[in-house]
RNA sequence: GGUCGAGUAGCUCAGUCGGCAGAGCAUACGCCUGAAAAGCGUAGGGUCACCGGAUCGACGCCGGUCUCGACCA
């Protein structure tokens, strides 16, 4: 925001698996109306929390916001998030399509015949993607199955997969805190989510007809006031499962973009704005 | 003050007949092209509360000390 506001003409593509959802904003952290008005914002509130959401639906949205931005002589400011929707949009990824009927026969298998005996079957049809995977990764095996087995070519054929970093016509700065005070920061945000009334929100999207879809419902703190409110833990509980899940993610985001060696990194201890802004500038 | 129980990895706890110290979670690191705020893997980590004793050999048996908990007074 601050970026945006010096800048006229810069606008913000937001690049986050949750953020599209409508009525979703206490606990995904949604930018305010405020901001949204002094700035605009892209790819949020695309769907109800009813609906299933996917990469493919995200990089359609937000390939379709660069190009307006583009005609407009305006500048784009991606912000993510999602590390693999960021990479769908600045590596365009072939995404090879569905098979809901073959994925359907594999879902049933794999609990019958476990995960290993599926990529098994993946290391003879498809000996690449294979190997690019864990024997016991059930959802990247039933995956890489159905497309193999829909399509009639491997898996591995659609793309060279997520190591190779090729250079892109967009800037890529990264912020990384300490661990200590990323995990302060958690604990203050999941407290003022709560302050703010995420367990009435979540509550309130369970009520509506829709309620919320499988994608919608495993969103970082969703999940767990959905068990607050099934009873199946306490208030203090609730709040400690969230940040912990908060904090492994943001582990895990940062273990994701620092594969790509096409970021440039920024240590932030306590003013993001400080040392964050004079690196964006230079860009 | 007394009786009983407990003390093992950062946390919660297993540990059979005395024979190489274990699990889950956490942590670190890594993987993953239509669920990605999801999913999966690998690794590090120990004065077995402490002191002494018997034994070829003790987390385990014996004696004592400390700490915590429950109950009794």
């Amino acid at each position: 925001m601050a970026y945006a506001l010096r800048h006229p003409g810069t606008e913000i593509v937001v690049v986050d698996a949750m953020q599209v959802y409508r009525h979703m904003d206490i606990g995904t952290a949604k930018p305010s109306a405020a901001d949204r008005d002094a700035v605009p914002h892209h790819c949020l509130d695309l769907v109800d929390p009813g609906d299933d959401f996917t990469v493919a639906d995200h990089t359609v949205a937000a390939c379709a916001a660069l190009d307006a931005i583009e005609s407009r002589g305006g500048r784009a400011l991606l912000v993510a998030g999602t590390g693999l929707y960021l990479r769908a949009i600045t590596d365009p990824m072939e995404l090879p399509g569905r098979w809901p009927a073959v994925r359907e026969q594999l879902e049933q298998r794999v609990q019958l015949e476990g995960a290993a005996a599926l990529h098994a079957e993946l290391a003879a049809l498809d000996p690449v993607a294979a190997s690019r995977m864990e024997p016991g990764n059930e959802r990247r095996i039933v995956r890489a199955l159905e497309v193999t087995l829909g399509s009639g070519r491997q898996f591995s054929s659609f793309g060279p997969g997520l190591d190779e970093y090729r250079p892109v016509p967009f800037e890529m700065v990264g912020l990384r805190w300490q661990r200590d005070a990323l995990s302060a920061r958690i604990e203050a945000r999941v407290r003022r989510m709560m302050d703010d009334g995420l367990v009435d929100e979540v509550a309130g999207l369970r009520h509506r007809p829709g309620g919320l879809s499988r994608t919608a419902s495993q969103a970082l703190g969703y999940r767990e006031v959905i068990d607050l409110l099934d009873g199946r833990a306490t208030v203090s509980e609730t709040v400690d499962a969230i940040a912990l899940h908060t904090r492994q993610y943001a582990v895990r985001q940062e273990r994701w973009f620092r594969r790509d060696p096409r970021v440039t990194w920024v240590e932030v201890h306590d003013d993001p704005e400080r040392t964050l802004l004079p690196v964006l500038e230079r860009r």
